[in-house]
DNA sequence: CTCCAGGGATGAT
DNA sequence: ATCATCCATGGA
């Protein structure tokens, strides 16, 4: 196996696969294996060098954004004291540009369910529906196409521990397969239209679409608000605001983070979950009930 | 065992 | 326009 050294200051490999935009790639010593769209790649970090497997660089450099000027990202982040505990604790870490359809039918498959979920559902889409690939003496599976998906059964696919979102990934799956929606050419359109489009498709709404908007068609300013994000804003941002609704929330985010909001949106949500601790509003207050390993 | 999760669609106010 | 409810599943 040939590897190739590239390259990659400012990025921190481990964190960047852990913080919940993808959810198929597995620890092989001291690296990693997994597939970048079609083809399967070791990748392993060593300083500020990159170990790619075999003619690959030039895909995992574009997959992990390195092209980013992160440290100018970084910069334009709002200067408070949770965004900044934020930015120290996840440094390193790069938003990926995705293939979309993987992204657009993983996110779908993600409503409700925790991340180690979404791993096991990624996991049971690729083994049953994906292509197998070797590398470094392991077997590593594609995501499978719209066509593959849009071939399948609802049960089938509720075979591969989706619940009711199984009517949803069989039905956007076929929309994309038979060309009535075209993933790559939605690349042209400004943001509040992309959205929309997005949020036509049968699971997918706001949140969603923002995931699929920030990590397969780099819109750096989508701003995914889920329970995490949302925990973090009302606690941290608002801590004893009343009546705080979606759109009030979304006005904030949108001004607040501004151009790079979706990368701040990242550090964020990373940093809140590998921190996690349980909290209870008393007499306008939030107070740490237990804290989770 | 219980709790809860990178939400969306639907129907009632 | 906003709000409540339901939807399935399984790791922690």
């Amino acid at each position: 196996m040939q590897i190739a050294k590239i390259p990659a200051p400012d990025f921190d490999l481990a964190v960047t696969l852990d913080s919940g935009q993808v959810f198929h790639w597995k620890e092989v010593g001291d690296g990693f294996a997994g597939a970048i769209g079609d083809s399967a790649v070791y990748l392993e970090q060593r300083g500020d060098s990159l170990f790619v497997s075999g003619g690959a660089e030039g895909l995992v450099g574009n997959y992990f954004a390195l092209d980013h000027p992160l440290s100018e990202i970084c910069a334009s982040f709002p200067n408070d004291a949770v965004m900044n505990a934020a930015k120290h604790f996840c440094r390193g870490l790069r938003i990926i540009r995705q293939p979309k359809w993987e992204s657009l039918a993983t996110f779908i498959c993600s409503s409700m369910k925790q991340v180690a979920h979404i791993r096991q559902i990624s996991r049971k889409l690729r083994e049953r529906f994906g292509e197998e690939r070797k590398i470094v003496n392991r077997v590593v599976f594609t995501f499978p196409s719209a066509k593959r998906i849009a071939a399948s059964s609802e049960n089938e696919l509720r075979g591969c521990a989706l619940g009711y979102r199984a009517k949803n990934l069989l039905a956007t799956a076929r929309q994309v397969a038979h060309g009535e929606v075209n993933l790559e050419k939605m690349s042209i359109l400004p943001d509040v239209d992309l959205r929309a489009h997005l949020c036509e498709l049968p699971g997918v709404g706001a949140k969603v679409a923002n995931c699929v908007m920030l990590f397969a068609y780099e819109r750096l300013r989508a701003f995914p608000i889920d329970v995490w994000i949302e925990r973090v804003l009302r606690e941290k941002y608002f801590p004893r605001a009343r009546k705080l609704n979606a759109g009030r929330l979304r006005a904030f985010t949108d001004k607040y983070f501004g151009d790079h909001g979706g990368y701040a949106q990242q550090y964020l949500f990373h940093h809140a979950r590998m921190t996690k601790t349980r909290t209870k509003r008393k007499r306008g207050r939030f107070v740490t009930l237990s804290r989770v390993k």
